[in-house]
RNA sequence: CGGAGAGUAGCUCAGCCUGGUAGAGCACAACGUUCGGGACGUUGGGGCCGGAGGUUCGAAUCCUCUCUCUCCGACCA
């Protein structure tokens, strides 16, 4: 992409709004901009990394065997009136009325209308185990929204919902999301502790919070420190095989926020030199709650003993909108973001240092020609700002590597590359260049 | 929902106390000089001062109401 076709308004100004280094650098990158408290439009380059988060989640929900809908953002009171949560559910749901005065509500959570379309259709123990997922816009209309995309009314969650016959079937799709969950946010580049958790308004027996670790988080958290190098299952992991030892692996360590903290269990079962006391930011969480929805509402399937039973259910959220600003917190320094390769809005910013010099934009053409059409997503700065104003921009937005073409270079026939990360610099010719990149 | 604060140019803010025809820096446009880590000069465009009512000869400024946003606390992917 050209910068100069483009559109990324950069601010070299903080807007006063902004509080926490994620939320600054958004508004400084052009990435999101606010158009009412916890409301947020996306711009094309925090579009395009939601988008690349909303994947990763995606990849790694399919490979655990759970399938993809869309359900709406809207939906009729009626069923919520079934699980007995209209009213339980509080001023915290947006709730509409259309013409016909019928209640509508801009769904907050997604149980009871999956649970209406599993009943709708499924009658047997034979299409079980059974886990659909959306990733969809959700609605919770906050006291007090913050932090930007961190805790905004509006906001893009995965959430996925299991069924099973019964509770050791329930567990083993419980584990699934417990190892996907693991696998996404480690592809993202992020380190998480899932950690026993509090089951909220939602409900259940069993939970875990997937915390990233960071001093801005607004949850504190109570850790053993061997829960930080622990191993990423693998992508070839077998779904269908036995997940409980990666489960109990970790669970074995503690780890617990505020809510289920507590003090005399953390000393007695964590040597000091492994206790850790921080801060986090909570991408994910996954509960089972077993007929909680399934009873009152009806959802039944017939059994291998002919008997009818409430299906075992539970649900599995990641805030996708919330991990960019997560990913944010826990990779930048002072002159910008620094992107995970796997995340970032493009793979290299190509600084042009001389826009307008003939032997200088041949070259970067040359260059951005060709690493598009080998599969590298670039973006080219091919505009007439000054060499430090190009800079500058690029290691705000933080792209993993920086390729520089200047008359200097052009001379010896080389140009600079720069890892963002790291900032090493190495000088190559431009064939070399293409080689390293290309897909 | 309790407490505190802010709305003046695209952004950051001054002006308000003590009413008298709206300001700065950055950004934007034009020209010139520049150009390897956020350049400089000259000129220019841009704001019914969040909205409504009131006081006054006169309101960004004083009064009343209202809307929006931010921060601290209790709740949440």
């Amino acid at each position: 992409m050209r910068l100069s076709r483009y559109f990324i308004p950069l601010l070299k100004e903080t807007p006063s709004e902004a509080q926490i280094v994620s939320h600054r650098l958004m508004l400084r990158c052009g990435m999101i901009r606010q158009e009412a408290a916890g409301i947020y439009a996306w711009l094309p380059l925090g579009y395009k990394v939601l988008r690349r988060i909303e994947q990763i989640v995606r990849e790694e929900m399919d490979r655990a065997g759970a399938v993809e809908i869309l359900m709406p953002t809207l939906q009729q009171s009626d069923l919520w009136k079934e699980s007995n949560r209209y009213d339980a559910y509080g001023p915290e749901m947006l709730r509409i009325t259309d013409r016909h005065e019928r209640e509508l509500l801009y769904g907050p959570t997604n149980e009871e209308m999956v649970t209406e379309i599993f009943r709708a259709y499924v009658k047997s123990y034979k299409s079980l185990p059974l886990n659909l997922y959306h990733i969809q816009w959700k609605f919770r209309d906050e006291v007090r929204p913050r932090f930007g995309v961190m805790r905004g009314r509006e906001f893009l969650m995965k959430d996925a919902y299991s069924f099973d016959l019964d509770t050791a079937a329930a567990r083993r799709s419980y584990n699934r999301m417990y190892v996907a969950y693991l696998r996404a946010f480690d592809r993202m580049g992020l380190v998480t502790v899932p950690m026993r958790a509090d089951t909220g308004p939602i409900g259940g027996d069993l939970s875990h919070e997937f915390h990233v670790l960071a001093e801005t988080g607004e949850s504190q958290v109570f850790l053993h420190k061997d829960l930080l190098s622990m191993p990423v299952p693998a992508a070839d992991i077998d779904f269908d095989g036995d997940l409980e030892p990666i489960v109990q692996q970790r669970s074995a360590l503690y780890a617990a926020t505020s809510d289920v903290h507590d003090q005399a269990r953390f000393e007695a079962e964590v040597p000091e030199h492994k206790r850790m006391s921080t801060r986090g930011i909570e991408v994910g969480q996954i509960f089972y709650f077993g007929t909680k929805y399934s009873a009152p509402m009806k959802a039944l399937v017939t059994g291998p003993d002919g008997k009818d039973v409430p299906v075992e259910s539970g649900s599995y959220g990641i805030g996708v909108s919330r991990l960019v600003a997560a990913i944010i917190e826990a990779s930048h320094d002072d002159a910008g973001i620094i992107w995970p390769e796997p995340v970032a809005p493009f793979d290299i910013g190509l600084v042009n240092l001389k826009s307008g010099d003939a032997k200088t934009d041949a070259a970067c053409d040359n260059l951005y020609a060709k690493l598009t059409a080998s599969g590298v997503d670039v973006l080219y700065d091919d505009t007439a700002e000054r060499p430090g104003a190009k800079f500058a921009s690029m290691d705000l937005i933080g792209l993993p590597w920086q390729i520089v073409v200047g008359p200097r270079g052009l001379e010896k026939g080389l140009v600079e590359i720069k890892n963002r990360k790291t900032g090493a610099k190495e000088e190559l010719s431009a064939d070399a260049v293409v080689n390293k990149f290309a897909r």
